[in-house]
DNA sequence: GATCTCCTCCCCCGTGCGGGGGAGGCGGGC
DNA sequence: GCCCGCCTCCCCCGCACGGGGGAGGAGATC
């Protein structure tokens, strides 16, 4: 069965794009619309979707009281996509905060944009491009050991992911990660595979960007 | 004429390393010796060499003092390479910001080591693997500007390059950053391996981690 | 026992990347 | 005038990278 979705985004030319975008897969079905956050609620109570793609900036209800309110009230919340205009949206934290699963950029290209929902969909978190960093915040000033942690967790890596994503941070290549763990190096491809998947990342140049980006790794 | 250069290090096997190493070169030839930073002085004074390799770790005079003393008293001061052992060395900073030219680690390859050696020679600067990162501390809180400017001078980055290591470290392709820039891709690998060879970095990756330790991008 | 996750390793394949050259135009400095 | 730094674009070439598959073994869970 497909995957289906609600869109909730002030501007109908938004959900027009994100539902030509994402009707266009054969898996996945829009199964409704919100214009605001105040509207979510009975309306995921009634569709059940799969996902929900959610403007952060509305009127009435913002993306980050939705999103609290559908985790807190809703039994067996949808998966929530976060849609932003900007990168360093500072409402894209609170989100995330609040249980967001991933945020998508308006300007992401249709492929992403579908990707996104399939993957968040499967249960995977999707924190790149990752203004995601402020998290090491949330954790107090022991470092970046608790905030890689909490990275670790939310972007589902595996402890084996995690060190491979931190040699790849220290810029090693697949052989000398090979060396480094004595593993084989398409061993390590299978890694830094599921690395890049998992965080959205593209090459593995993204993927230490959102390292840096998530507090994973700290510069210093 | 070849590259001379001065050793100065207390550890006679080191010194014998990386004598070994840079005289297979035909174009670089180890002028002298020197177990102490309080040594060098008068030997750049009578060698004239034109890159001094100094290990930052030694008795008496140590690598920090030694430099700022070169810089101080010597006319047209030899180029200095620090040599260390480890990448996070408290020292580095202080070398570094006592005016050294790049830094060495111990561990590196023999063509790295020889690759150091001409790139200082030649006027540029070798910041990578960069735990240079404290540049930015040294600028105030006034963000990444002045920082990144400063990181800008000290590696001799060009604007241009600049721009390009800037959209490197967002995780673009050398497609996008030629669309981005509206240039040829051809301009953009030519960047991009000149933006590669003054950080001293091997890939993209490695250049954006400097970028990042560097403070010449910052984390948000 | 069956199932699941994780780690490990293997295949094929296209391509973006980076090194090696060279070259022309343009501006500023000597 | 000349030279030099910078930006621009071009060639060839090897290889690491990343996507697409598949598969076996260890260990935990049910």
């Amino acid at each position: 069965m497909p995957v289906t979705v609600l869109l909730v985004d002030d501007e109908p030319l938004v959900r027009a794009g994100l539902r030509a975008v994402l009707e266009a897969q054969p898996d996945i079905e829009v199964v409704g619309e919100a214009a605001d956050g105040a509207a979510v609620i009975p309306l995921v109570r009634r569709l059940r979707p799969d996902v929900v793609a959610m403007d952060v900036r509305m009127p009435l209800l913002d993306g980050i009281e939705a999103t609290r309110a559908l985790l807190r009230t809703v039994g067996a919340p949808p998966k929530i996509l976060v849609v932003t205009t900007f990168e360093n949206d500072e409402y894209v934290y609170g989100a995330l905060r609040a249980g967001a699963d991933g945020f998508l950029l308006k300007r992401a290209r249709p492929a992403e944009i579908v990707h996104a929902v399939r993957l968040v969909a499967e249960g995977e978190s999707l924190l790149f491009p990752a203004s995601v960093r402020r998290l090491a915040a949330e954790y107090g000033d022991d470092g970046g050991n608790r905030a890689a942690r909490a990275v670790l967790e939310r972007a589902r890596l595996t402890e084996r992911e995690g060190e491979v994503l931190r040699l790849m941070a220290r810029g090693l290549t697949n052989a000398e990660i090979a060396a480094r763990l004595v593993v084989g190096t398409e061993t390590v491809k299978t890694h830094v595979s599921a690395v890049l998947a998992k965080l959205g990342a593209r090459d593995r140049t993204q993927a230490v960007i959102a390292a840096y980006e998530s507090g994973f790794v700290a510069p210093g």
